[in-house]
DNA sequence: TTCTAATTGAAAATCGTTTTCATCTGGCAG
DNA sequence: CTGCCAGATGAAAACGATTTTCAATTAGAA
């Protein structure tokens, strides 16, 4: 299940927020992208089309969509501020490119069995994890040449 | 392996840094912690017994083991600039708890398979995964009651 | 011991984010 | 269709975290 701007639009009239052309222009400028953009990023992207627009618009949105689920953060990178439309509704990760940014959704991440095993080593109550892989798209890649293992 | 005291010490030497009381103080603060600390925190612990040092010189000392791999950088709860000495100098990974923000560190991540197959599926060249799980350790577990699941 | 490059701390600059407040507007009630 | 008002907007100011600058200090090699 995929979120679409009609359905977007329907959860936040649902939750008593109004749909204002600065929204939409933001929502838009999400959807549109499969990069994770910042903030900053989406301003500029935004203000091309809408050019009054305040940033302060762009987090006061950000936020809005986070709080609803419909959007979701990145961390790769180093900004833990970088926000990607929730493609699929569902459980999900991120792969992302370190050259240009492009992100790809994956399900079954598969960790459960390893919870399992953490929740039973260390006595923890596991309610979560963040998964994200790093690289570089086949673009990137040959571009780059091919030097560079980061592995962590 | 873990990195220990001495080995620290030699490994910023070798890298032409030098040892001064500050960085020890910090060092040691970190290596004592079991959470994750912010440099406002590690500042704040550092001050007790260095009352003088200034948070410009946990920074830098920051940035300089972090850029050593000496220390951990922690995602959870946010913050993307909170800090770990890296206790198993191997790949690992991170179980946090959000109440006390304890930390638990883990190996055998097992995510090479994913990991191949996600490579295989979107020809990108993946080096690296940001992994953590986050939770409540059992006491802060049986403090809290036990609501909430924040599973994402 | 001497000397130099590296380190330190205070202050200022900078960056990203949030708050405040006066103005404006989406969308419901009439 | 019109008026109304809670919610939304934008500018400016406030704020907190991080970085830069610079003069004074110091670790450690010679």
């Amino acid at each position: 299940m995929v979120y679409t701007e009609k359905r977007i639009e329907q959860e936040l009239r649902r939750h008593g927020h109004k749909i204002t052309p600065q929204r939409r222009t933001v929502i838009d400028a999400i959807m549109r992208s499969h990069e994770h953009l910042t903030p900053a990023a989406i301003h500029k992207r935004v203000k091309s089309e809408h050019p009054g627009i305040g940033l302060v618009t762009i987090y006061r949105t950000l936020g809005m969509l986070a709080g609803l689920g419909l959007i979701c953060e990145t961390h790769a990178g180093g900004s833990c501020r970088s926000y990607l439309m929730r493609r699929p509704a569902e459980h999900h990760h991120h792969l992302i490119c370190s050259g240009c940014g492009k992100v790809v959704d994956f399900m079954g991440c598969d960790l459960a069995g390893l919870e399992r095993r953490l929740a039973k080593e260390t006595s923890f109550k596991i309610n979560g994890h963040l998964l994200e892989f790093l690289g570089q798209c086949r673009k990137c890649s040959l571009a780059a040449g091919g030097q560079k293992a980061l592995s962590e």
